[in-house]
DNA sequence: ATCTTTTGTTGATCTACATCAAATATAAAC
DNA sequence: GTTTATATTTGATGTAGATCAACAAAAGAT
């Protein structure tokens, strides 16, 4: 895989259409933009901050598949040096236990971040796995630590990020703990997906879903052959259309209320 | 319901005989024990911090059965005013949709902190409820605030309390998000629970269980009656025994070979 | 004490989903 | 292009767990 910085410290804002995220929409705001304190003049981001590295897959590199195994932007267990939000593209945060068993335990889209969880152990939880050619900005830890310590104000952002982050963890776990059926499993799901691409892309009823029925299903608790069942009757019932990996969502009412139970 | 203060500003350190959990096993420690640096030399906690307020049924007092309904803590969707950790007992977690149907979120134990994801939009994401006669200490939000920003340690460590219940959120939920059987999903839950207990009580494999089938059910996503039915099976199979709300794991082993999936 | 309500257990049946299996479609490799 | 691997869909069958129902035990209310 390569890992290409095209570092520059500016904030990015771009047209809706574009498929990388405003910096207004990111979660990762608080922290990378600079802080406007009066005796805090210095750019503090430029130490700890690189814009928009490029995650791509080196197709034809080796003799694994890059679409089955996708690319590492970060590896579980392994050390803690730098968070990350998405600037464009999707990531799979995967675990693996000691059989090797792989359990898909989130998604995150543009303007999420990730990695952030690992600030309490020093150590990553899952590792993150990009599906596709994506870029995203990194944001290196130690630096940002030692910023923060000469800028109480970063702190204070930096506790912004967190609480935020909390906040929709809980929030997109409870859309699936407890859920009965599968298809309201899957009715939650795509809602969910779909709102939070709608911070970016502005439309809160289509996208471009590059993840796999295999991920998919695995991270829904379901098996794939039900998965397709399942997308195959929401297209027949007119809830859905997905083909070539758009999905549009053709009834949000019908599909709330499948979400609700 | 009665909020009765027994507030002393001192650490607490008590035997593991003792129903109150230490305060050195406490996840609310970094904000609340007194900050040491030299220039800071006035206790902040006394600002924001009451110790160990109790929180009883009062039994008798209403139409409503304590033991049904619990005692509220605080209230989903109310306004934010303080941050808890549970001194003694066990608090479940509950949201309600517009239907009123219950979803338990969570379940809190001695040492566990609660409310700090209502930190970003400064509104309870769910109702916390006392199961049986319970303490906590509370922390008041808008002085813990203002304190922060007087003292930079303080603000780091309250860093470290959400980075570090990030970190326990998600290994919660994914221990049981994506598990298949409902008996993997119960020997993970038991685990769980009992992992988490023994870090005030010293022992992995035996706790007071306060709480009732209907909850953990809910909890769990499965019916009461299977639950009922794979505790028996549990029982007969010699990995636990379970009476009088005594729970003991025989075979830690076989449950986690169980919840392994 | 009795009466009532809630909680927990066990049995019988039904259904949603897993599992097994085979066919088709898509993409990578040559 | 062809061949091979991988992803996805569809069908047939079995089973785990939901649902319905009745009963037992415990806790509260009177």
């Amino acid at each position: 895989m390569t890992l290409t910085s095209k570092a520059q410290n500016h904030a990015y804002s771009e047209h809706k259409t574009s498929r990388y995220v405003d910096c207004e929409n990111c979660s990762m705001q608080p922290v990378c933009l600079p802080i406007g304190s009066e005796n805090q003049a210095i750019d503090l981001t430029s130490n700890y901050l690189t814009r928009r590295v490029e995650v791509s897959a080196e197709k034809n590199s080796s003799s694994l598949l890059s679409q089955a195994t996708g690319v590492k932007l970060f590896d579980q267990a392994k050390p803690l040096t730098a968070i990350f939000a998405v600037c464009s593209g999707t990531f799979k945060l995967s675990q693996q236990n000691e059989e090797g068993i792989e359990t898909i335990v989130g998604f995150r889209f543009p303007g999420e971040v990730m990695g952030e969880d690992a600030l309490f152990l020093n150590v990553y939880n899952y590792s993150a796995i990009a599906l596709g050619d994506n870029s995203v900005c990194q944001v290196f830890v130690a630096p940002l630590s030692a910023c923060s310590k000469v800028a109480p104000e970063l702190q204070q952002n930096l506790i912004q990020l967190l609480t935020k982050q909390s906040y929709e963890q809980q929030l997109n776990n409870q859309a699936l703990i407890g859920k009965k059926s599968a298809d309201c499993l899957l009715a939650a799901f795509l809602l969910n997906i779909c709102q939070r691409n709608a911070k970016h892309s502005g439309n809160a009823t289509e996208i471009e879903l590059s993840i796999s029925r295999h991920d998919m299903a695995n991270f829904l608790g379901i098996r794939r052959e039900t998965l397709s069942r399942l997308l195959s009757k929401f297209q027949q019932e007119q809830l859905i259309s997905f083909k070539e990996k758009q999905l549009s969502l053709l009834s949000l009412e019908h599909l709330k209320r499948l979400a609700n139970n």
